[in-house]
DNA sequence: CTTTTCATGTAACAAGTTACATGATTTG
DNA sequence: CAAATCATGTAACTTGTTACATGAAAAG
């Protein structure tokens, strides 16, 4: 349901095509909203055919532009005010839950790689961060918000890992 | 699909109802991985379908109590060991990268509801923890590992709310 | 002229949500 | 005996994933 209103508020930037679109879910929005080509072009349909973007302008190879519409705006400001996020799915840390099923140095292991998985996820971002050529548009000043709650997350992350770790009990081999 | 590896998962600790694993999800992994009461009993007879679980016990109103077959034992392990965590999706982030859309002071309020939302979370948290009758088993040992992420994933989500509705340029009043 | 990039669309399937439907047992 | 709780199941729908299918245009 939040595809849709991610595709609205990019458009709001400016026209762009669903080629365009893919793109930068590939790079800056991945981390916090994935969507596949699939879903995008079925979405981009979908909206046009409820009035919220139009198509104007047409390019090479069927190249199609879209533009947000005055209800598309309206509708995405409406879903901004008056809708709570829905709660969202934490799957590395209901591995944790479950770690129980597994010898007390397996459980150490995947602890470990948490915390690996946080400081490579960190570098990633400092990547990101030096790839992106930031303009003056809405959507690179509140990226810049994301990308350092994304930086927050991944220390807060690694610490958490570190620390877990030493709760299991037993000595570094030789254990269950 | 993670579902799937939940119930596994928390059926290795004992059997247990379609009905009982209804009430831990509502309370203790709510956060972690929201299901629901008819996703669960569909996962159910879909596992016991598979073999990996076997009903091993009948109760009054057609209970059905699970146990976890060895098949569903090793499945659980082989997931926990072979298979990499998928990544999650944050709507409210993916609400931070739409802010444009909004006045600044409707974007500052909307940070500042999320600042409180974290210090809303945290007071739930601690009462979960009181709530919950801690037993020696391992899913209260690495719960209690996932309860404390939880605080620590609050106590940055507050602050990070803090920092960025700072970030927002403007007056506290009359913009845009 | 071959490869890469640009560009769209759809079909089949899996996962998750909402709503409906039913009824036994326990508690006050 | 009325209400709350226990207990299960399924149908319709929405969302998301994987895979297939096609082809124009640009770059080397």
């Amino acid at each position: 349901m939040s595809l849709r209103y991610a595709l609205l508020g990019i458009l709001r930037e400016g026209p762009a095509s669903g080629y365009d679109l893919m793109q930068l879910f590939k790079v800056s929005l991945h981390n916090t909203w994935p969507a596949t080509q699939s879903q995008i072009y079925t979405e981009l349909g979908k909206l046009a055919d409820a009035g919220l973007l139009s198509v104007t302008a047409r390019g090479p190879r069927g190249r199609k532009e879209y533009s947000l519409t005055d209800d598309g705006l309206a509708e995405l400001r409406r879903w901004l005010l008056e809708t709570e996020p829905e709660p969202h799915r934490n799957e590395p840390m209901l591995r944790v839950f479950l770690l129980g099923a597994l010898t007390r140095d397996q459980a150490r292991e995947y602890l470990t790689y948490l915390e690996k998985r946080a400081a490579r996820f960190t570098d990633a971002l400092e990547a990101l961060d030096a790839d992106v050529d930031w303009d003056n548009g809405d959507l690179s000043f509140y990226g810049r918000l994301a990308l350092e709650y994304g930086k927050r997350l991944q220390a807060m992350n690694g610490e958490w890992a570190a620390w877990a770790v030493t709760q299991i009990p037993g000595a570094a081999a030789g254990d269950d």
